[in-house]
DNA sequence: TCTCACTAATTGGTCAGACCAATTTGGTCT
DNA sequence: AGACCAAATTGGTCTGACCAATTAGTGAGA
């Protein structure tokens, strides 16, 4: 439906070079299940012989794996590891490859991310100038429930973003990162209800200017609680059987 | 048994060969700020001289700063990027190596963890079967005011693991994984009001017991706030002015 | 038949040197 | 100043080699 130019911007998983074009496929390949944990992993000259390279690109490939915390690479050989001990890194891998799991992901997602905004929101709001205020209603005022155009998405994301500018913590700024490049554009497009997300914005744009710390929280986590629930209605399925198996 | 992961992870940074060894060389002269964001890093055959190593080594090298987010790697030169766009496995080498961002980053750290330990709670009791109710109990229960061994913090970081294990949600797991292999372990014993962490772990067991989510979950962020508190005076500056710079 | 010690093969780690394509740089010309 | 071009630099790729540690296989002994 609405894959637009928007999307393809966001499918940041063009390798740069032969080492990161190897290590794509490895790690898809692990992601899928192809390998099991604590298999091993072919030795690297097999690689080299599969992928018709050599073995400075394979073992920068490896690295890489061993980075996103899909390998643990030893002497002797190079086992892979459970999903489970991976870094954020691999979710927007995941999300593009693995269709069963893709509704239950984002539903978990939209279960982090509330807590994280609400977080952001109410920390933002403990030492928030009346400026940085007036600023972060003027992001929530950019929503027009009447043109398509405007995202409710996308300025929940600015409204993340801006409000982490604010408080500036630090940990909170770098799983935000993680989750952005890893979900963001990778989701989409929900039909939401306009008019409450109208009264959603402007719930938020009141706590925003009356510097309503719990206002808001609630308020993010009530919206995201609503969506949520939409998006287990869409999977068609009851959350309790979506969430046993990986 | 999950123990032993835990304890791996707390003093992770041992370099397994000579390209991690170049690697966290680089990463902390980045971090300490010996190169400015945007500047370049230099070539890999000038790093080659340096280290005395040869060119694969040092493309290994370069490779895990680019998977950590802190070089941009293209034809013609790498250059830094600025930490904020990093990734969480920054955190820890923050941690070690700057001794004035510590206090606060610590304090930052508290606020999202409280956050997520909250949320996972919440998930946790909105879907554990009695026995899972009766493992958390059993994990709070081992908390002994009048032992000095009994960690609270231990006991959280367990009680995170565990409810984890209830809910399955892989998001908030992998974000768990970061913190606990970044941060975890490079605490500071912090001398902690016994008497006030045992009214808190009752709360917290009968919050468990009675599957009351709210209960919980205020909880949860009620004694971490305190703890956060307890941070800022033991930082002995006023926390506005922690705010600022980093 | 099983166990254990030893050996051989395999594997990751390191290294040197070479060529290519793209970028960057510095100088020149307009 | 600005546009342009050529040379130097840089990352990307590739080959082939040796080492040390691990692993797998073998055979001897119980």
């Amino acid at each position: 439906m609405n894959q637009s130019l928007h999307d393809i911007a966001s499918k940041a998983d063009s390798p740069k070079n032969r080492a990161e074009e190897i290590a794509f496929i490895l790690r898809d390949e692990i992601l899928i299940g192809q390998y099991r944990a604590g298999e091993r992993l072919p030795s690297e000259r097999d690689l080299v012989a599969r992928f018709n390279s050599n073995r400075g690109a394979v073992r920068e490939a490896t690295k890489i794996l061993s980075e996103l915390g899909l390998v643990s690479i030893q002497p002797g050989g190079a086992r892979i590891v459970a999903v489970e001990q991976a870094t954020l890194a691999v979710l927007g891998p995941l999300l593009d490859m693995r269709e069963e799991v893709r509704p239950q992901l984002i539903i978990e997602f939209v279960e982090v991310f509330s807590a994280l905004v609400a977080l952001s929101a109410r920390l933002a709001m403990s030492q928030a100038t009346e400026q940085e205020r007036h600023n972060l209603a003027a992001i929530l005022d950019r929503f027009d429930p009447e043109t398509e155009s405007t995202d409710i998405r996308s300025i929940m994301a600015e409204f993340m973003q801006a409000s982490i500018d604010i408080h500036n913590n630090l940990v909170l700024r770098l799983i935000g990162n993680g989750l952005r490049s890893q979900i963001m554009g990778r989701l989409d497009q929900t039909t939401s209800d306009r008019a409450s997300d109208r009264a959603f914005i402007d719930a938020m744009r009141e706590g925003v200017l009356s510097s309503n710390a719990d206002l808001l929280a609630t308020t993010v986590i009530r919206h995201f609680d609503e969506a949520r629930k939409r998006l287990i209605e869409q999977a068609e399925i009851n959350p309790s059987s979506l969430r046993s198996k990986r």
